[in-house]
RNA sequence: GGCGUCGUGGCCAAGUGGCAAGGCAAGGGUCUGCAAAACCCUCAUCACGGGUUCAAAUCCCGUCGACGCCUCCA
């Protein structure tokens, strides 16, 4: 049984979905403006291993990530660069589906985007207005009328009176109540727009994501996830928007992962402190961002520093390494050695589930698959066979894959290589006649250069790029 | 000011009532022509102050501190 915290109840509750064996997953996407940096990579990370997990405790997850990809920064940006919003836009979509597959995050089922879901948009907008929910301002602006909507800031844990107070809200004439929000907005000359019932506009920014739920999941979802800065008022506002509506709960569980840090703060645009997922990965394997996120809890701050960084490294590539074959001319270990390991290898799986259904619980989870890595080590130097080892190392294989961490690097030097290749051999050469001094130099060389050499006992030497 | 999350070794962190997982770094060893990798050993009483309990990092109260949201944000 898997349990999750659940932002809406402020504990963990067993998972159940509304359809045996099923998991709708609705995740909040990025608005396509701008290069896409780590913290976005980190959402995505998130969901991606929760989603990983669940399709590895047997559920079919039908999961959807959207684009916002028309908003007011889109058209700024747009209007700043003289191009057109919609190329912009068209343009950081396919860069973000890059990263995604840079760093091994399985495609969505779907990517639904605003403008591909006007009209069921303007349906959903049409019928709170039906419902007394909302109002159409006499510029053509709609806006959700919060003080109908009785539990409104059951999300958040704010209540009207208190969000008022101190509040920095501009009162607009058109609005009914401050805290009311725009779900359609009148365009100005020159703006990206729909033909409407209410004029011509755009949809707001939270309405699109209640209507594509409505529209490509229905009227009740399992599992919306999104970064904890979108409690309020963007999930607080679909919450109104889509139970308002369909008079039914929404989303079962609200999942929120925490703000990735850099020199404790959180990244993000506005700050200017950003680490853009093109800059991680020129210098990083997308494995070692994974490898970050796993080692943390998802919903707390991730710290992101060279220093985790590095650690993240090296362990992905202590994990990696455990999965190298039998030392070569071995004679194998004792039947009991033999089978202590492969026993701790079902241990592990055991241990790495209980840990997972515990909200995703990956940096316990990693906790028992370094165990097993160490024993797996210390049967190799033992002298196991392959297929001695063969059980262990496949629970690993399995483990590191339900995480979505790929076992070989990624990284290779093109061309390079074959002359690393070569120089190797040529090494080898030097060292069969004893010429240590060169032999040394062309690997103390060849480390600087980024290639990680070893050798082994039995005399064959094997490489790789840091 | 309001809402929320949290404070565990040099760093990242698991553990939420019964001898403090794991990763990285560091030091010492084994192995190696020398390295690297691997293995072994060493390295914390859990922000602080009270309280409950046979027993608390783990529950309660208080203090201090951090971070997020309250405005666009993954």
């Amino acid at each position: 049984m898997i349990r999750v915290y659940n932002t809406l109840t402020h504990k963990k509750e067993e998972f159940q979905p509304l359809e045996p064996g099923v998991v709708k997953l609705y995740v909040c996407g990025p608005t396509v403006y701008s290069d896409a940096h780590v913290g976005h990579a980190m959402s995505a990370l998130v969901f991606d291993i929760i989603r990983r997990y669940f399709e590895y405790r047997g559920y079919q997850v039908v999961h959807v990530m959207n684009f916002t990809d028309v908003d007011d920064k889109i058209i700024n940006r747009a209007n700043q660069m003289k191009v057109d919003p919609f190329e912009l836009a068209e343009g950081y979509i396919r860069d973000f589906k890059e990263h995604l597959e840079d760093l091994n995050i399985l495609p969505a089922t779907l990517n639904p985007r605003a403008t591909q879901t006007m009209d069921k948009i303007q349906a959903m907008i049409q019928g709170l207005i039906d419902k007394g929910y909302a109002y159409a301002a006499s510029n053509g602006d709609v806006y959700f009328r919060v003080t109908k909507d009785a539990d409104y800031g059951k999300l958040s844990g704010r209540k009207l009176d208190d969000m008022q107070a101190g509040s920095r809200i501009e009162v607009e004439e058109l609005k009914e109540h401050p805290m009311d929000f725009a779900l359609w907005k009148s365009a100005k000359p020159g703006e990206p727009a729909w033909d409407s019932p209410w004029g011509s506009g755009r949809p707001g920014w939270h309405i699109e994501c209640s209507a594509m739920n409505l529209h490509v999941l229905g009227e009740q979802i399992d599992i919306h996830g999104g970064g904890n800065d979108l409690i309020f008022p963007h999930h607080e506002n679909e919450i109104a928007q889509s139970e308002s509506f369909t008079g039914k709960p929404f989303a079962r569980y609200w999942l929120h992962n925490g703000m990735l840090q850099l020199s404790g703060e959180k990244m993000s645009k506005s700050l200017g402190n950003l680490i853009t997922i093109t800059e991680f990965l020129e210098k990083h394997d997308g494995d070692a961002m994974r490898m970050l996120v796993l080692n943390g809890n998802y919903r707390s701050p991730l710290s992101f520093t060279e220093e985790s960084i590095s650690a993240a490294e090296q362990g992905l590539n202590r994990l990696r390494t455990s999965l190298k074959p039998a030392t070569t001319g071995v004679t194998g270990v004792t039947a009991e050695m033999e089978k202590s390991l492969a026993d701790l290898a079902e241990i592990t799986r055991k241990t790495f589930t209980e840990s997972m259904d515990d909200d995703i619980n990956t940096s316990g989870a990693l906790g028992g698959i370094f165990e097993l890595v160490r024993q797996v080590n210390t049967a190799r130097d033992a002298g196991a066979t392959d297929k001695q080892l063969a059980s262990a190392q496949n629970a690993l294989r399995e483990l590191s894959a339900v995480l979505g961490l790929r076992m070989e690097s990624t990284r290779t030097g093109g061309d390079a290589d074959k002359f690393v290749d070569l120089l190797v051999e040529l090494r080898t050469e030097l060292r069969s006649q004893k010429f240590w001094a060169l032999s040394d130099l062309l690997r103390d060389r060849l480390k600087t250069l980024g290639v990680s050499i070893e050798d082994s006992k039995a005399g064959g030497t094997t490489w790789k790029w840091d």
